[in-house]
DNA sequence: TAGCCGTGGTA
DNA sequence: TTACCAAGGCT
């Protein structure tokens, strides 16, 4: 859950997480459904899955126990170098290093590490420096204080140097280069894309939803059936209604995404006759959207309905 | 290798 | 309003 997510975000994810999946066979038994809806906002969905896919090979390869061999761990969908680096290090199992992005800012500018983040040859020379850093003996409370340095006061902006408890030994600090480092690299305009999302409500208020493939943007989630232009929209109905009573455009909303924009217009068609459902197609009441994953905006669209 | 993968907070 | 970025990993 912590994977490029603020802690202050995922603690009640967490919370609600832990209470309904409390162990690792619980998890590995629930419906791919029950884990994407406590993961429902959260983002970086494929982490869900992941996370979900890994319990069970855990249960099935591993008695239910999470393994303790790195080799073992970074095997694991999900977990990678510096999770897996987190969990051995943090549970005292091992010295290990991590490379997060608090980190990261903490080792470019304590070392004035100048090269750009994204590129292979910058990351090798920060696990090298992770790795030399990392003490033999509490490495746990050095992995957890690294962090903890680079989330509270070496901060991406409104650093707080001057109570550094490390600011007489950082090169970046006695040349004030803090707020140059890390490097900053120029990013693309983000592309903008257009959708419509096609709103079907029957006379009981069910509202028809489509499940999304395993993989690209919200997938594993239930969504609404989308167009990318508003010519069909009546003809694309036809196939589940033949008795369409009103079609109602609403509020555009505009939904950032970490490399694209979004600007989603919502349609709302009321129908008077039963749905025919295609097979990855669903009808369910509020109540029952409830317990599935679904993005953000589609979230806020069924709040929305009366 | 570089692009993909969400959402919320901050300035 | 816009841009940046967070306990990264996968392909």
């Amino acid at each position: 859950m912590l994977q490029q997510t603020q802690v202050i975000t995922v603690i009640p994810y967490f919370k609600k997480f832990i209470k309904a999946f409390p162990s690792v066979t619980s998890l590995a038994g629930a419906s791919e459904d029950q884990v994407m809806s406590h993961w429902s906002g959260l983002g970086f969905y494929a982490r869900a899955r992941n996370l979900h896919q890994s319990s069970k090979i855990i249960v099935d390869q591993y008695k239910g126990e999470i393994p303790k061999k790195f080799e073992e761990l970074i095997a694991l969908p999900g977990i990678g170098t510096s999770t897996a680096g987190a969990i051995l290090s943090l549970s005292c199992i091992e010295p290990r290093p991590i490379l997060d992005g608090n980190v990261k800012r903490v080792l470019t500018r304590f070392f004035n590490i100048s090269g750009d983040l994204k590129l292979s040859k910058t990351n090798n020379k920060l696990w090298s420096l992770a790795i030399a850093c990392l003490p033999e003996k509490d490495y746990s409370f050095y992995t957890q204080a690294i962090m903890d340095l680079g989330a509270t006061i070496c901060t991406s902006k409104k650093t707080q140097c001057s109570i550094c408890p490390v600011k007489k030994n950082c090169i970046a600090f006695e040349k004030n280069l803090v707020s140059l480092l890390p490097n900053k690299t120029i990013k693309k305009k983000k592309p903008k894309q257009t959708v419509f999302f096609l709103i079907l409500k029957d006379q009981d208020n069910n509202i028809l939803l489509e499940k999304r493939e395993n993989k690209g943007i919200w997938g594993g989630l239930w969504s609404f059936p989308e167009l990318g232009t508003n010519k069909h929209i009546e003809q694309w109905c036809n196939k589940i209604s033949q008795d369409i009573e009103n079609i109602e455009y609403g509020k555009i909303i505009n939904h950032g995404f970490s490399h694209f924009d979004l600007e989603i217009t919502p349609v709302v068609i009321d129908i008077k006759d039963t749905m025919s459902l295609e097979d990855h197609h669903g009808r369910f009441t509020k109540k029952q959207i409830s317990k599935l994953g679904v993005p953000k905006p589609v979230k806020s669209l069924i709040n929305q309905l009366k």
